[in-house]
DNA sequence: GTGGTCTAGACCACC
DNA sequence: GTGGTCTAGACCACG
């Protein structure tokens, strides 16, 4: 369900906070459906606990799950992470912009580049 | 010339580097212009030398810049970070639109989106 | 005559016993009045029955009703909970001002505003 | 400067970063001054530095400070925690007043209390 | 020196 | 069984 990525510099409770977020974003969990306990997935992924442990909190803390104590973790509503999908996705969109436009790139060159990552990236 | 902003997460090096990697792409520091000296800019920004130091390195490295010992840095010609232009403006590009794809943006929303942002940002 | 807010951080037990304390101090469950059975309201909310176990417990230990072994759980005399009353309220509020004294904030501010919010909930 | 109350039963990096809320937000501690390293205030409370660690982020979270790799910790701006000293204090009082009104305590009742309060605190 | 991440292992509260 | 907190100790990146 996931991956962890060694060579990839991000810490591991970053990326299975995004995992997640893109998994509740995308609605492959649904809402109240449950998350895998922090230990089994801590064993899953042979990894600690801890780190499991700060991703959850991470994500409940940006709305996109809530924890019952002694049941688990379950995804939100979506009205709870609503403004979090836009922020992640335009906040990053916006820096590449600025970037950009910093370096004298074109909007029309960017954009036709986007278009066309998009399409390799959908095949 | 250069400032630096200790609230952004990043490492005040790669603040650095990003800095003159625009200057040089946009032209304002031409090639076989000097640079700064280390000392200088370190004095001038009030940080640790060896933070400046890392940043031309990177530059060198990266092919922005040349160093001649005892004489100090100089932007490299053109046709040296050409490459690197392209790669570090559409690398950012690439990992947006993998991350955007995977969360369910479409195609259009994000493009209209980054074009409104162009418009924000060249005000 | 009960919910449950699983999304709130309290444990349950304690959102049982709240729940209770509020409906014998206004006086909706009288003296020795028959709540329901651990059992019943187990099934009721599905949840465990130590948990509400535990919530009669603790409302016997502060008074608010007493138990016969075999026959049910009831609510007590007022006589039994009265100090419990003022004791609830009264500690949060002490520690409301302590922490509000602690960050300066004055009191005619605070009275002012839990004057509106009165207001507001009774509407 | 800080003291810890093992009684408690509040975790321990949730006592730490209240009290640096009220040295805050009280101007004790002023903007861009430096907070004390995690490795120095753990050897001085005399727990581990993970616990600091996680207040201080907590803090960096709800924009009372801000943090430079390398170099330690900063008081942030007052513009970047003013919304959140509003929060702090009056959600508490306005749970205060709901549970008041549901357990059939009068405004007046209340408010007398906590002026009441206000003066034995400030003694 | 600083903060940030991670592991291993423990103990607690809750259900 | 679940999540939450804490410790001890390690390693890394940054300045």
């Amino acid at each position: 369900m996931i991956h962890i990525d060694y060579k990839d510099k991000r810490p591991i409770y970053e990326q299975v906070e995004e995992k997640f977020q893109d998994l509740i974003i995308r609605g492959v969990l649904k809402p109240d459906e449950r998350l895998p306990s922090v230990r089994s997935l801590a064993i899953e992924l042979s990894i600690n606990p801890n780190t499991i442990q700060r991703a959850y909190a991470q994500l409940e803390q940006t709305g996109f799950l809530y924890t019952v104590k002694g049941r688990g973790n379950f995804v939100a509503a979506e009205s709870e992470w609503m403004e979090q999908k836009q922020k992640i996705i335009f906040d990053e969109a916006r820096r590449l912009v600025r970037r950009a436009a910093n370096m004298g790139v074109s909007k029309e060159e960017l954009l036709e580049r986007i278009g066309s990552y998009y399409e390799e990236e959908c095949i």
